[in-house]
DNA sequence: ATAAGTAGCGAGTGATTACTCACTTTATTT
DNA sequence: AAATAAAGTGAGTAATCACTCGCTACTTAT
């Protein structure tokens, strides 16, 4: 039913090359690197979580980071890029009337991709400060490509008079803090949390501030 | 002129108790835990980074550990706790006619101690995801104090009639998103960025919508 | 001047690190 | 069934890890 998948998950069922102990060890990294953090996970930790020889890891990946980049790649290059656009497209082809039903189905896509993903967004986000690889790789792969389809919604729904004329990239910019605020409370308070009520007062919180001015 | 100072240097100047060597130990840390991570970094390359011997290190401090939450610790404790509810005090004592005079005050404060402090923030925001006491610590010492006190001022301007009733948390969530989100584009693209307009169109953007519904 | 305490040192500790390699087992091809 | 290739193993490696300890140098109290 639902198009977007685990991302692991789809990777490990898709992926025909990919041996059982291979899948195995992915799940093991992906548990441990989310709780531990890649510097302080030892492959020899991996290795026993896996249910495999240490040298095992080292047949299938190089080295350590690249069991990790194994992991995180293929969810900025294969998912987010791609899906997120053509999720966008789907959004801009069923040209919602109004830019707050856009924003309501924009969070409720984001949620399940969290929901299904979570482990792995993590681990992104704590790694991303010290892989300037991982940086520069999401910057090229994604956040431009993400950030100019956003732009063009924007200016879309401001040519239609439903929003303010600011720049399109401060206008972006609330929107995504405010979405993102809601899901960083969310996900670090209780990940199960999921107030519709809060939902309805942060879009209207965006429609009253983002309204064109008269 | 600044009663904020840089909390290191403040550290390191007040306290006599502190060798030179423990200085050198102290700001080499630092640098390296922003750069690398806490568990990447080696006692030994502090030690060199320093000029300073391993041992001397573990005279001081009992872990290495120990070194990070003495760097970290006293961010929380003696400066964000205390000076966070003093300003909030004084900004309180001020008494700004309107929300938005606070919030523009606000900051300008928060500002000025990112400012001089981004590289121990920087710590603290990377490592708090792998070591649960940090997070304690943070959440006993700090974050209650805090929000409670945001949710008394935003109270206040509530019954002024200044901004609209929802749930005070949800008014600090909106709010506190919006900053965090110029901050966090802020130092992610360019530190030095400091967009006088940008601020001003995320305050509009706040008071309009926070604006009582009539 | 002497004793006591603190600061600093750096070689040395066992444990752990990421990674290798010669070898065995399993799967695929011919 | 024989040959080839790929997957898996686990003991072994040098390097590095956080940390210790016996020592010297220096400061302070008596």
């Amino acid at each position: 039913m639902t198009e977007e998948n685990n991302l692991l998950e789809e990777m490990l069922q898709e992926d025909d090359s990919l041996t059982d102990k291979q899948r195995k060890i992915l799940v093991a990294a992906t548990e441990m690197f989310a709780e531990k953090g890649f510097a302080a996970t030892s492959t020899n930790e991996i290795a026993k979580k896996a249910g495999v020889a240490e040298g095992t890891i080292f047949r299938h990946y190089k080295t350590k980071k690249d069991l990790l980049l194994s992991i995180v790649t293929p969810m900025m290059v294969k998912m987010l890029g791609p899906i997120i656009i053509k999720d966008l497209n789907k959004v801009l082809d069923e040209d919602f009337e109004h830019f707050e039903e856009f924003v309501r189905a924009m969070i409720k896509n984001r949620q399940e991709f969290l929901d299904k993903n979570l482990k792995v967004v993590q681990i992104f986000l704590q790694e991303i400060p010290f892989h300037p690889e991982l940086r520069e790789q999401f910057i090229e792969h994604i956040g431009m490509k993400v950030v100019n389809r956003f732009i063009q919604i924007i200016e879309h729904y401001q040519s239609k008079g439903q929003i303010v004329n600011l720049p399109a990239t401060t206008v972006l910019r609330l929107t995504a803090s405010s979405i993102m605020g809601y899901f960083a409370t969310k996900y670090i308070i209780d990940p199960k949390w999921n107030d519709d009520e809060e939902i309805n007062q942060m879009i209207h919180f965006l429609k009253k501030g983002l309204a064109p001015e008269e």
